[in-house]
DNA sequence: TAAGTTCTAGATAGATCGCTCTAGTGAGAG
DNA sequence: CTCTCACTAGAGCGATCTATCTAGAACTTA
């Protein structure tokens, strides 16, 4: 069994996935922990605001590898974008739409209410970004272009899990998909640079 | 003075685009609304169920005429669609990046928690993409690649909603709009019909 | 005027919120 | 063995939550 630290912060993260900040509480938290009510606040003294700073990050940053298995070791771009939107749809499926990105709720919750919440969950989006910009430099783009292109991943991929959780279909992040492979295709077409898998 | 039942639905609207659903409480929305709180339970028995679902539909619904405004009357589609997001930029930095999307918040707070309010949040967002098709199906677009478009320009807005308002910058709106226009010049370009606004 | 309806007004109930507090347990160090 | 300290365990605090309740004001209609 985990220890009580890594229950307490996988819990939190779950139900902050599904149930968002202010709608978690942390009786509820430590009932699904299985830990006891002291070891929260001995673990994390700064109470509910420091658990959730910590588990923006420690549940969110871990995302940024997707941008190494999607984009970064496909052959082609366009493609490596496609399974990544069609990767989503799978998990939101499997999980009756219920788990799509690990801060997205919370990130629109705190962003007006709670500034050190907030920073937390930039903190994380700017690190995937940092992940999915060098992933798709490789491919011969520039580093403006690059950005511009993990931007686009991650915005898109963000409102389409609005729309499909809320529509219970993958209709939107399909389209998304779409969308984001069609600024690919126009970003390597007008790129100086060569690509980097022409032909393996 | 508006009517009570007004005052209390505007308050709402407002509170839950800043501070989401569970964050707000029944007690504050009275006070902004400056109603007593027997009121609020005269006009909606049903709770905060019953004012949420009907403020979600309200507050939501309107916003279906951007589509209009920025789309169905523009010249150009692809320009149509750089000045919606443009736009979008503009409100987000004068309300100190408050003020997105109305129901995105709640959207994603009650997709996996209570079905009444998911349903709400749907038949909002169905009446965008059905507006936002109309929009972009005149400009000769085939009614498939009409709601693709829409459906790219509503989930970019979403998703650069959310990057924007945690990392206070508009890069991601910039971005998402680059996105969608590309998407818009491809289905364009592969489009049979002919376009509505060839020249004035 | 009288009766009836709609809306205002807010006290209060019962549950839950985040958080604090004290007490006890258990493993390793000296 | 004993001391120490990290951790467990949960009772309970004041505040706040949603919701209910009664009472009265204001307006409409007979």
């Amino acid at each position: 069994m985990a220890s009580t630290r890594e229950r307490i912060v996988t819990a939190t993260a779950e139900l902050f996935r599904r149930n968002g900040y202010t709608g978690t509480g942390l009786k509820q938290i430590v009932g699904r922990a299985e830990a006891p009510f002291g070891s929260l606040y001995h673990f994390f003294p700064g109470g509910k605001k420091q658990l959730g700073a910590e588990v923006i990050r420690e549940a969110g940053l871990p995302y940024a590898a997707l941008f190494d298995i999607y984009i970064a070791s496909a052959d082609d771009l366009v493609a490596g974008i496609e399974q990544a939107f069609a990767g989503a749809g799978e998990t939101l499926v499997e999980t009756d739409y219920a788990d799509a990105c690990p801060i997205a709720t919370v990130a629109l919750e705190v962003a007006s209410t709670d500034d050190g919440l907030r920073r937390a969950t930039a903190e994380v989006f700017e690190a995937w970004l940092a992940t999915g910009t060098e992933a798709c430099s490789t491919f011969g783009l520039s580093r403006e272009a690059a950005r511009a292109l993990a931007i686009a991943t991650v915005t898109s991929l963000e409102g389409a899990f609005v729309l499909s959780r809320s529509l219970r279909s993958t209709e939107p992040l399909d389209a998304a998909g779409a969308t984001v492979a069609a600024r690919a295709r126009e970003l390597l077409s007008t790129s100086a640079g060569s690509a980097r898998h022409p032909r393996g």
